[in-house]
DNA sequence: CGCGGCTTTGATGTTCATCAAGTAAAGTGG
DNA sequence: CCACTTTACTTGATGAACATCAAAGCCGCG
């Protein structure tokens, strides 16, 4: 599972590795290609086996890439926020997906045929370079994490969680948890039932206040603490 | 924690992917920055937090990147065998290694220059393309690899390294570890007791014969069964 | 309104880490 | 080369962390 980082801060992908390393010309190239889809919250964008035709740039909203086990349980990968990456991980390497993608808020991708991305690329080594570059820094931010999170208990796991959205998706110590305790759950391998005490513990111990999904952050440096100490 | 793909078939890095994309001069070019290296048993190739300034490429032995937690304890993140390209996770993507590099056997690397290589990069497009895919590959193993352990319960997970090292490493049911228990414990993350007490397990229930180091293969099946089974 | 999904809490059981203690093997220095 | 020390290996007993099971309240939606 995994947080990308919100490496690129202009607006869209044209603003960031691509404009840069692109002629006007190719960027013209890339406007012919590239379509606007909107997606609901739960819907979902692509399955895994399904063949790669697309290159996505989330521009809005949420989503989670995740893979299914044998006994049918979502296990998620990575939340994707608008600037990462989506389906940066396979679509080099592979014809199919090797996850899904759901949206877990309203969003909004940009779609690029991949035919052409990979025709740019060796069109433009610079934006190749570009790209080997950003596939790296999601890969790794992807292991990294994962590495973060086995090292520890429930309660860590659940603060380290409750940072990212407060810090990294949301910016504020108040806001809606895109995902039900099921899902967060699958995030970070545990179950629901745990997910649901460890909350509540959180809340007797005056560290966050929750109504329904509303989560507010009232004691940041306790949660950092429980992070921290796994 | 990961297990590469034995993805090239020639003999060196130059007949795998550097050679179908690489012109005569630009072989000749990498002659020039490259050297070979070698380790004995135990050495530690790189530290965690050194500086990148090569690109290795492992000709022959084995080797293990790992990291270590608060409590120094190591965790194995990838094995890697030759034809695996050490050190492609983040020699894109940072400065520093964010993994320590240690050779589990005598072992033989190509060293490149790292300025060197991303400056072919940028000369040679197909050479990027052929790094993308590549990376592309590994960090997609890396991933699965550790989707697939997370799933497993210990027995599980012991089998899963044994059919590893048998299939993947030696190709042969009868091998010498190369890791120590203690070793095999951080890379399937568990302790040493457990990966002890199962091993000898599985040595009572005749899936396997043990002789220190020396493991032969007798249930294949069985093993299977217990790999997949979790 | 009633059904299914999400949420919540408590009780029970399993898996596994930790602790302890002892043996074997492998270095190390005199 | 042998005593000494350290490191690896092994087994059993205990306890902690967590999953599973069970049951009930809640909410939205057809």
């Amino acid at each position: 599972m995994e947080f990308h980082n919100p490496t690129f801060p202009g607006q869209c992908f044209f603003k960031s590795i691509l404009f840069d390393s692109l002629t006007p010309d190719e960027i013209h190239l890339m406007d012919d290609v590239k379509t606007e889809i909107k997606y609901k919250k739960g819907e979902i964008i692509c399955h895994e086996g399904d063949e790669i035709n697309s290159f996505y740039h989330l521009k809005n909203g949420l989503v989670k890439l995740y893979k299914v086990d044998k006994s049918d349980k979502e296990h998620i990968i990575s939340i994707a926020k608008p600037f990462d990456f989506i389906g940066l991980l396979s679509t080099f390497s592979q014809t199919h997906y090797q996850y899904s993608i759901a949206a877990i808020e309203d969003s909004v991708f940009c779609v690029f045929d991949i035919k052409a991305i990979k025709k740019l690329v060796l069109l433009n080594s610079k934006f190749g370079m570009a790209l080997i570059e950003n596939i790296s820094k999601i890969t790794e931010h992807v292991i990294n994490t994962r590495f973060e999170l086995n090292g520890k208990l429930l309660r860590g796991r659940i603060a380290y969680i409750l940072l990212y959205f407060s810090q990294n998706v949301y910016k504020s110590n108040h806001f809606e948890l895109p995902l039900s305790r099921k899902e967060i759950a699958e995030l970070i391998d545990m179950t629901t039932e745990n997910v649901i005490r460890i909350l509540s513990e959180f809340r007797k111990d005056q560290i966050i206040k929750i109504e329904g999904k509303q989560i507010r952050v009232l004691n940041e440096d306790m949660l950092r603490k429980i992070s921290v100490a796994g």
